[in-house]
DNA sequence: GCCCTGACGTGAA
DNA sequence: ATTCACGCCAGGG
């Protein structure tokens, strides 16, 4: 339309950075993480971590991302050991199958690389 | 406008 | 493993 988008910006904060982080974030497959700057850097944002943290805590329950599989980099929690979020996060990731043990993941095995599982069990094709 | 704070990341001490 | 300093940027006071 042909709307001057300034009187929007003031109270939308849909601009299409934040419309591309989403999109990674729902992107992420079940069962897997991956980090705040990763998700930035997937977005064409890098070194915008603390956007995708920020928009995580902003967001509506209503989008449904998959917040829990949002973690920070080298595999541990974001939340402080102990608190609600945290527990909430740790059971919706064990739901999922993901091992948390002491606020850290393997990102060996739940990383969200190309196919972490191949490289560990290696290709079904040799002697 | 300045200062502090944050669901962050990285590198150095 | 921990702590600090920085870089980055949006909000709130």
């Amino acid at each position: 339309m042909t709307a001057n988008a300034s009187s929007l910006r003031a109270v939308t904060p849909s601009r299409p950075e934040v419309a591309a982080i989403k999109a990674v974030i729902h992107s992420i497959p079940r069962g897997r993480v991956t980090n705040y700057g990763d998700v930035a850097n997937r977005a064409g944002l890098p070194r915008r971590g603390r956007l995708v943290g920020r928009i995580l805590r902003d967001a509506p329950a209503t989008e449904h991302l998959p917040w829990h599989r949002v973690i920070r980099a080298g595999g541990r929690l974001a939340f402080a050991t102990g608190s609600e979020a945290y527990h909430a996060q740790v059971r919706r990731l064990r739901e999922e199958g993901v091992a948390v043990v002491r606020g850290r993941i393997d990102l060996l095995q739940f990383g969200w690389q190309q196919d972490a599982d191949a490289v560990l069990w290696g290709p079904p094709a040799e002697h």
